[in-house]
RNA sequence: GGCGGGUUGCCCGAGUGGCCAAUGGGAGCGGACUGUAAAUCCGUCGGCUUAGCCUACGAAGGUUCGAAUCCUUCACCCGCCA
């Protein structure tokens, strides 16, 4: 059968499926008609991160050619914690984890509900594993889904293996975490008649569970397409770098920290990464790496990546925000140029912090200010040449700031290193505006 | 339930009575070089009112002039046996 240019080329093209189950039966299954098709969270903290963008770059994908996305939250799953091939996750509190799922929930819909309204496509439908979870008695959990699985194939999931020869050892409670994720494919099969689940490449063992399930059961076929585990040159993980996850949540990562990060990763990365998470046309995305090989100081792909994914997740105002901070903090021009509101947005954009008393030591305003974890961590950075006070290097750690020092409206830049910027206000220090 | 092994700083891992805020590696952070990259080299890497002091080696007690190191109890993890 040959037909228009699958969503499953698409895929394929930006590199977004690492393995499938039989690619052509799926392909067959899409182009009959709308699919309906669903990819799980699990609240383990209070915000998704940058390593859970590449799924939505997947949900994205195949809600624009037409298909039914179902959004779960793994309220039951969550409390259970799928197994981590190092070591044995600590149980979460109930309503923690209750609080995780509607942050979580709220956080989605940009990323689906706003195409589906803008453009026409199916708007996505929530559940949380919790409903159908919740009810499951231990003797249906053992009879209805437990006689179902064998144990060998169990223990060959790879997290699950991984356990078994570690000192760690795996309790109960994760190695049956496989099975509560196949009971949510077959659940939304039942409910929706959903066919297709999409995650990352280590939740392969989980989905085909859920395939295998479903046709055991059900005597439906039912598909999965895993996304490739994203790492850096060096093998770490996405999203993680700079001492600290980045947040999908502003209450956790600001947008202009999320900016950055993008801006600052490396060309490697930024050209391997480009396809899988920029919505651009084929030709443009490559223009942009060819452009990198050419003339790395242009960072083309850090910059589509920083602007596309920024507006993506925070919206165009908070772009523009994003973007004006970062040109107000690493520009060539002198501080003491800039006009007062475009400083005020940028150092607010870039993290700041109000003091009263401008008396304080530097290294007290670089704690404050949260560039330092300690006095101690303030008085180390100053020694080792890395502090800076509107781009000039502090040599006393215990001195306060100059008078002289506090720009229009009171308004203090902290530098530690060469990226790391923050603000300090002190309504009533420096010129008034 | 019994026996044995284990629990050290962000991670891995040395250390079996004083020279231990604790070897080494990794990560992180700063500097130089750059492009707000990478690699490399150098430095740093518990806290404080910083020539000193305080808190730390699973938890709580104890022995000792002195404990991460010895003893007791507890918690947790691993293995074997029941």
């Amino acid at each position: 059968m040959t037909s228009a240019p699958s969503v499953i080329d698409e895929l394929h093209r930006r590199g977004l499926i690492a393995q499938s189950t039989d690619e052509e039966a799926l392909r067959a299954h899409l182009a009959e008609g709308p699919v309906t098709y669903y990819c799980g969270f699990d609240p383990t903290a209070a915000s998704l991160h940058v390593g859970h963008l590449i799924q939505f770059m997947v949900l994205r994908a195949l809600q624009r050619a037409g298909h039914q996305p179902i959004v779960l939250v793994g309220g039951a799953t969550g409390l259970i914690g799928d197994p981590r091939p190092s070591s044995e996750r600590q149980l979460n509190d109930p309503a923690q984890v209750a609080t995780w799922v509607d942050g979580i929930r709220r956080r989605v819909g940009p990323f689906l509900d706003l195409p589906a309204a803008d453009q026409g496509l199916r708007e996505p439908i929530y559940v949380d594993n919790l409903d159908w979870t919740s009810p499951l008695s231990a003797i249906d959990f053992l009879r209805d889904l437990g006689k179902h699985f064998r144990v060998n194939r169990m223990l060959a999931k790879e997290a699950v293996s991984a356990r078994l020869n570690s000192d760690a050892g795996i309790s109960y409670t994760e190695f049956s975490y496989q099975i509560l994720q196949a009971n949510d494919f077959r659940e939304l099969f039942r409910r929706h008649g959903c066919t297709l689940q999409s995650g990352g490449s280590d939740q392969w063992g989980n989905i085909t569970a859920g395939t295998d399930l479903v046709r055991r059961t059900e005597g439906a076929s039912a598909h999965a397409l895993a996304t490739p585990l994203i790492t850096t040159a060096d093998g770490k993980k996405i999203g993680k770098t700079e001492g600290a996850t980045i947040w999908l949540d502003p209450e956790h990562t600001s947008p202009y920290a999320f900016f950055q990060y993008w801006l600052n990763i490396d060309d490697v990365d930024a050209r391997a990464w480009l396809p899988l998470f920029s919505e651009r046309p084929v030709d443009e995305v490559a223009a942009l790496i060819a452009e990198s090989e050419e003339r790395p100081a242009s960072r083309a792909p850090q910059r589509a990546l920083a602007e596309e994914l920024t507006r993506l997740v925070h919206g165009p105002a908070e772009l523009a925000q994003a973007e004006a901070a970062g040109r107000a903090l690493f520009g060539r021009a002198e501080l003491t140029e800039l006009d007062p509101q475009t400083l005020t947005a940028a150092l607010t954009e870039a993290g700041a912090v109000e003091i009263q008393d401008p008396a304080l030591s530097v290294a007290a305003l670089f704690q404050r200010a949260g560039l330092a974890s300690s006095l101690t961590d303030a008085r180390r950075t100053v020694k080792e040449g890395g502090a800076y006070v509107n781009n000039v290097r502090v040599t006393d750690a215990d001195a306060a700031p100059a008078a002289g020092d506090w720009l229009t409206g009171g308004w203090l830049v902290l530098r530690k290193g060469k990226r790391l910027v923050a603000g300090v206000h002190c309504p009533g220090a420096g010129p008034a505006v």
